[in-house]
DNA sequence: GACCAGATGCGTCATTTGTCACAGTGAGCA
DNA sequence: TGCTCACTGTGACAAATGACGCATCTGGTC
């Protein structure tokens, strides 16, 4: 898999979720990228507490962030998906960082180590996307704060299927997206340790919302069923659709 | 109080916490900032769900970042000090955006509404500084998160006093830091909000490590007594002191 | 000094969530 | 075929946290 795409042939640049670039910031961009990695299931790309990496991109599969405390206790702060950004906390040498592990195979775009230096320098547009997308993050995870230190454990869950399910969906057929619903391969221990919850009781409360025929799970792939009775659940602002965005 | 200071001058500039500027980089601040502005304790900068505002800095005093839930719910996502930079996620216009509402009374540099493109277009290095900030105040939701999501009532208590303690700390005397301790301006109920934990509940872990002589807060000042049980508690990595960091 | 509002302090009881133990299920594999 | 292992499902009980009510304190203000 070290065939090195093109990046203004990337599959994922034709998607309607990502905002098209200019020549001169394609040009950029290549320029950045050493080469394309491939990790396993349950592989490591960023140690906790490793404060310098690269950067990549997420170019197919699902990852997540995560810190954990001393006694073994996991928080997961956010997934990730097929064109996020990853390493601009690790590059700014944070203190207490994150790590980085996939939930699937998944294919990662490395860029040069000066990447984020160079990407402001060069093309002050591209130094502008990499704000945002770190701004973007961080709304993510504000969401998330939100959901754990305010919502029940029912409306926790709905919460997070709806915008996982969006966010999975807006990649399409890239993903898999299918009338059968889209892939969620996150298992229950994820979603206890991205929720806040045990996994018992996690279990539970999916079941729960199951039984209700509020959504369905079957065969790695998550169904809304009723998507009304969700979102009344998760009192959501928007209606969870990411917006258009760009892609490094 | 439209008296406004040079940005040359500003006296946040000469703490050992924020790192120097060029002078074409202090030039550039200096032609965005277009007035001060200060508002009471308790006042609004920021409505939640407004999307379109200004950048402004804290220069004086706290805040705090929030949102809501339509029954009133609120989460704080993390308080703001003096030298934060406020505003990047809202010029986004992302969709579901938090509210900016003060502590105390505070005074805010509020910038020119193009500001954050021409940071980044003009000086590449203050476009690196806007992600680079961007970047440390996801960490701090970061670690919030693991707080709320994976640590108990006690355990956030003391991480939370710990870490406001060393911010409020590294500003020193500009923050009336003394032997007395730091200024400390949250009431228990922004503390709750803050951990994800009832008013009643937080008051009773409050007074629990208060009585084990943890700490104490004395005429709107926070002292650390035994700071070596409090971080025992709290499993922090690093030891809390905030890194040096821009000040735009 | 009396009053008031916002904070803090605290007891009791209710609810949510966690812990533990164990059973079922399915995929991979010897 | 029968392991094993990771994952899902579930019940009984324990622990953490929330809800409510009310007392107390404190600083302003008339």
């Amino acid at each position: 898999m070290k065939a090195k795409t093109p990046c203004k042939d990337c599959p994922l640049r034709a998607l309607p979720l990502f905002l098209a670039h200019t020549a001169s910031e394609l040009a950029l961009l290549q320029s950045l990228k050493r080469r394309e990695l491939v990790l396993g299931e349950g592989d490591t790309l960023i140690h906790e507490g490793q404060t310098d990496t690269r950067l990549f991109t997420l170019l197919e599969g699902w990852a997540y962030r995560f810190k954990t405390l001393s006694d073994g206790r996991r928080q997961i702060l956010n997934f990730l998906l097929a064109g996020d950004f990853i390493g601009v906390q690790q590059k700014m040498g944070d203190k207490a960082a994150h790590g980085v592990v996939t939930l699937t195979t998944a294919r990662f775009c490395v860029f040069d180590q000066d990447a984020l230096w160079k990407l402001h320098r060069d093309q002050p547009t591209m130094g502008f996307n990499v704000t945002w997308l770190t701004a973007h993050e961080e709304s993510l995870v504000d969401d998330n704060l939100l959901s754990i230190g305010r919502r029940s454990a029912e409306e926790r869950v709905a919460t997070a299927l709806i915008l996982l399910y969006k966010r999975a969906a807006a990649l399409g057929a890239y993903a898999q997206t299918s009338g059968e619903g889209v892939l969620f391969p996150p298992t229950q221990q994820h979603l206890a340790d991205a929720l806040g919850l045990s996994l018992a009781y996690t279990n539970k409360t999916l079941r729960k919302l199951q039984r209700r025929n509020l959504f369905r799970i079957v065969g790695g792939r998550l169904q809304l069923i009723d998507t009304a009775a969700l979102a009344q659940l998760a009192d959501l602002y928007g209606d969870g659709r990411p917006a258009a965005r760009p892609l490094i």
